[in-house]
DNA sequence: CTAGTGATTCCCT
DNA sequence: GGGAATCACTAGC
């Protein structure tokens, strides 16, 4: 049962501000995810920024293409891709408009219908895993290539919202540099631009991009 | 816990 | 053509 006030989804002012201000003002702020079978509530404890097309290790580094396009347009949308050829991860754009710039949603706790959740997480062995990594949250959620380009700051009994939570006071904010991004790290220049709460158990572990050798 | 590797397909060069 | 903002699984400590 979602509370009266978990609601009313967070302003669009909130995400039309440079994306180191929103990225760590995310954590412990609630994704209220709505399916046909019921809602599913996610707390935010871990979340990457990339900064449009000034950032090499951004999508939008190279320019709009057919699947960026979300990031290029206004603030409290959704952006999702495809990775992998399996995964999809989910991001949510930030202002100002046009800037291109992104909050990737990397790990989060279930507050609300995690029988929902384990049913799309089978290989999961307990509930701190139903959201521990950026694919394993989209999948949790059920979050495709569908809901590209959602309002998350629309009112009503929308696919996706983000409401207000309960902010993480600054100093059990941890930052440090992104994972798993090509063209950062093998040089050293990397930024702290990955943000989690200390110490929570759902936070995703940290792993340095690796190259992928050639198939036979 | 860490390290190594295969899976699988879309998208841009 | 080949890399990709990852995950699941295995082996070994």
């Amino acid at each position: 049962m979602i509370a009266p006030s978990d609601r009313t989804p967070l302003p669009r002012d909130f995400f039309d501000r440079p994306v180191l201000d929103v990225a760590p003002d995310l954590l412990g702020r609630i994704l209220v995810r709505s399916t046909p079978d019921g809602p599913i509530a996610l707390r935010l404890t871990e979340v990457e920024a990339y900064d449009g097309p000034n950032d090499p290790g951004s999508h939008a580094y190279r320019g709009r293409t057919a699947r960026n396009g979300v990031m290029f347009g206004p603030p409290g949308h959704v952006y999702v891709y495809f990775t992998y050829g399996m995964w999809h991860c989910m991001n949510l754009v930030c202002g100002p408009e046009g800037r291109a710039s992104g909050v990737l949603l990397r790990a989060g706790e279930i507050v609300e219908g995690a029988e929902l959740a384990r049913i799309r997480r089978l290989s999961a062995r307990n509930d701190k895993e139903l959201a521990k990594g950026p694919a394993r949250l989209a999948t949790a959620l059920g979050v495709g290539r569908d809901l590209d380009g959602t309002d998350a700051c629309a009112a009503g009994e929308t696919p996706i919202r983000i409401v207000a939570g309960t902010p993480v006071p600054s100093h059990q904010v941890r930052n440090g540099p992104r994972t798993g991004v090509a063209g950062e790290g093998g040089n050293g220049d990397v930024h702290p631009w990955r943000f989690w709460i200390a110490d929570d158990p759902t936070v995703s572990p940290y792993r340095a991009h690796a190259p992928r050798r050639r198939r036979s």
